[in-house]
DNA sequence: CTAATTTCTACAGCGACTGTAGAAGCAAGA
DNA sequence: TCTTGCTTCTACAGTCGCTGTAGAAATTAG
């Protein structure tokens, strides 16, 4: 016989929280599962494992819609994992240019910071380097995720 | 006579746009503008400036909370900026902590995508290394911020 | 048996906006 | 003058990925 779970077990076991968990089941990332006659929840091997795989991917940053695809993916494993590969490489490239942006603002703070040489707020780099466009290049071009 | 400018020449000049302007009102980051008979704002030079302080500031990744603060240091001028220097240190501490979570989320992705070899999703090494907890070293200790 | 814990539902709130709806103002062309 | 089309106005709902709240019912531990 097949071990059954309650939430609370589920989410121990998954890494995920209870709440959580009803929020996966709310938008569609879990399936609704039995409830026992009083109504509470249970749950088999196979959803703590899935439950697993939604965390491991949300910790990799996957966002919830890109786990709904490769859930239904994972769900017909004959399929050609082209999907999975590009999804993955989609992430990577957005990971890689947050990284980049994020490199551009930590220059600029250590810029700051560095030409900061204390005294008062009237003369201040920090306050007034944001007040001064020019002096940055870090404009535009980024936007902050 | 100083210049005045409407919500859109406001945007246009700052960078932040119109309906954002209104939200920073809103929520106090902005001083409620003069308007005109008709209720339209009126913005003058020293409103547009804060516009493009605020937009500099959100570019560089500071939040509306420490915008506030920053904000309110710029108008005390003769305070001592350690305040100023605070906040930027704890805002480049928390950056370069997330470059760091995204350094390993690039590892990690580049390993799934490197040891996918094509094929079929049930062995697919995207799909099964998201399942397979223990090959990755990237878990509890991340939060995606 | 009682007290504590868990679970349930339903809804509000977070941050930093963005989008929608419907009304009113305003400038330029026919 | 009329009309067309842009801007602006208010007020509220939606985004994402949850988290927190309230109040009730069920279960478990002592």
């Amino acid at each position: 016989m097949t071990e059954e779970f309650s939430i609370g077990q589920a989410a121990k076991l998954s890494g995920v929280k209870v709440t959580t968990i009803r929020y996966y089941e709310s938008v569609g990332l879990m399936p609704e599962p039995r409830r026992v006659e009083s109504g509470r929840r249970i749950y088999g091997q196979v959803a703590v494992d899935l439950l697993g795989f939604i965390r491991h991917a949300r910790d990799l940053g996957f966002s919830v819609e890109a786990i709904r695809d490769l859930i239904d993916l994972q769900e017909s494993p004959g399929t050609d994992c082209a999907k999975a590969d590009e999804l993955a490489r989609r992430h990577l490239v957005d990971t890689q240019s947050r990284i980049e942006q994020l490199r551009v603002l930590e220059r600029e703070l250590k810029r700051m910071i560095d030409s900061c040489s204390g005294g008062e707020v009237g003369t201040c780099e920090i306050v007034t380097s944001l007040f001064d466009h020019s002096k940055c290049q870090s404009d535009h071009k980024l936007k902050i995720a």
